[in-house]
DNA sequence: GCATGATCATGC
DNA sequence: GCATGATCATGC
């Protein structure tokens, strides 16, 4: 049977939507199934591939051919199908990051925006969200959304405008032969992401001389497209407030922070407090966070749109008068039994143990405040938006995997400590008394992963 | 002064 | 009620 010819976009939606609540299986005739189940099973590891191909040919009625141009020629459509998961509270949430073409770094750096690759290939996609499940087969996952999405006419100008920033950082590292040091968390919607079958192979960047670098591909971060998930496909009402003043400002995210703060940078708290109008319940250990909010959003709303788009976690933290850290920076508690079973990089899927993902993806806002000698005030010193470097990704591995290792022997007492490694290190993190089960059957208090407060200080330093 | 263990306050 | 971010307490 010969390929269905596409003319318009509203065709290519009308076949796409009959997917709707329904599962491959159900366009695939009985005839050609021996020969999928055996390709099945050949292609276990490269599942998400195959199952982009069956859509085009047994949804779209398109033969699999070259994949460099875009799915569909005539609308000049590209079609993705991404992985959803259930969310207690809010239904959906995305499984990944929607990931795009590779980035090619010998090439990358004669674009720009305009003229880009990228900008080709993506501006017009056709996102088809299934719900995954690990038992089941790829061709009884469930399609849940068809979006249609114009990436010029359907993102606001504002996330357009930080995409296009994002875009031109990436490649801005890439042309100072820096492509080794990428990490997805150096950008705030538009990532550049791993993309690899082993983590062993790398790609010549540009410069010819430079470091070989991890093949990485861009990306729309995870929690960029469970904001599209929550508010233009299910309509949810997402709760949160925009830190921007109205639709028509240019700025990014950091010009944004910049200006909101300004005014506010080498006041005490005291001042602080003056100058917002606004005083606190009761003097509160949390003030200084409450003040942030208040400063960022106006209303106190700790709830901010763009921070949850890009993945950006907010952080005060009080420097002691002679300018040093005492306090090292906690992530979430972890479970014992399910920290061993986790791998720092899967080879296989491409997915990280929860604490590579957190250092990889998460970037942090830190409100640097200095505490007052002699007084219980505090001065506003300014603040830092911050990832973790991928130069020590390394260090971070190694911790990792040591804490695991002594969990697996059940020596709870000689978890990493602080004077094990210059970056991060195992403590307690828990209300008093609560413990949990270990992998041998004992209780234990719970704990998590620091980042050592003498590793941070270095970068609060402006 | 620092490392390590322990706990508080808040919001979901 | 609990997880999370922030901070305190203790001992060397």
């Amino acid at each position: 049977m010969a390929d269905t010819i596409y003319k318009t976009e509203a065709e290519v939606l009308d076949a796409a939507e009959r997917v709707l609540e329904r599962s491959l299986r159900a366009f695939i005739p009985e005839s050609d199934m021996p020969e999928i189940e055996s390709n099945l099973i050949k292609y276990s590891n490269n599942r998400k591939g195959y199952l982009g191909d069956l859509i085009e040919q047994y949804v779209f009625n398109i033969k699999n051919n070259s994949r460099a141009e875009s799915d569909f020629k005539i609308a000049g459509i590209e079609l993705k199908t991404t992985p959803l998961k259930v969310h207690a509270k809010k239904r959906f949430v995305s499984k990944e990051r929607l990931v795009f073409s590779m980035i090619n770094y010998e090439e990358i750096i004669h674009e720009t925006w305009e003229t880009s690759s990228f900008l080709e290939k993506n501006k017009l996609l056709l996102i088809l969200f299934y719900l995954y499940s690990k038992d089941e087969s790829l061709l009884d996952y469930e399609f849940k959304f068809v979006y249609l999405l114009n990436l010029l006419e359907d993102i606001s100008e504002q996330d357009i405008d930080q995409i296009r920033s994002d875009w031109e950082a990436i490649v801005a590292k890439i042309r100072r032969k820096e492509a080794h040091l990428l990490s997805e968390a150096d950008t705030y919607y538009l990532g550049a992401c791993t993309k690899a079958k082993n983590s062993q192979v790398t790609r010549t960047q540009a410069g010819g001389l430079g470091i070989p670098a991890k093949p990485r591909a861009f990306s729309l971060k995870q929690s960029y497209l469970n904001y599209i998930i929550q508010k233009d496909l299910l309509e949810n009402d997402t709760q949160t407030e925009s830190i921007y003043k109205d639709e028509s400002s240019e700025q990014t995210i950091e010009e944004v922070v910049q200006d909101k703060f300004k005014g506010y940078i080498g006041l005490t708290g005291e001042q602080i407090l003056k100058k917002l109008k606004w005083q606190p319940d009761a003097n509160s250990k949390n003030q200084k966070r409450l003040i942030v909010n208040r400063i960022l959003t106006g209303t106190g709303s700790n709830k901010i749109e763009e921070f949850e788009k890009a993945n950006i976690t907010l952080r005060a933290v009080a420097l002691e008068p002679n300018g040093k850290l005492r306090e090292s920076i906690s992530f979430p508690a972890f479970d014992y039994k399910d920290l061993i079973t986790q791998e720092w990089y899967d080879e296989e899927t491409g997915e990280m143990s929860a604490f590579h993902a957190q250092l990889e993806t998460q970037k942090f806002l830190f409100i640097i405040f200095q505490k007052i000698a002699g007084t219980k005030d505090v001065v506003l010193r300014g603040f830092k938006f911050w990832n973790f470097p991928a130069q020590d990704m390394g260090e971070a591995e190694r911790v990792f995997k040591l804490a695991q290792e002594r969990i697996r022997e059940g020596d709870y007492k000689k978890l990493p400590k602080t004077s094990e490694s210059p970056v991060a290190h195992v403590r307690p993190h828990d209300v008093k008394g609560k413990s949990i089960e270990t992998p041998q059957h004992t209780q234990e208090k719970r704990r998590c992963f620091w980042l050592n407060a003498k590793y941070i200080e270095r970068f609060l330093k402006d």
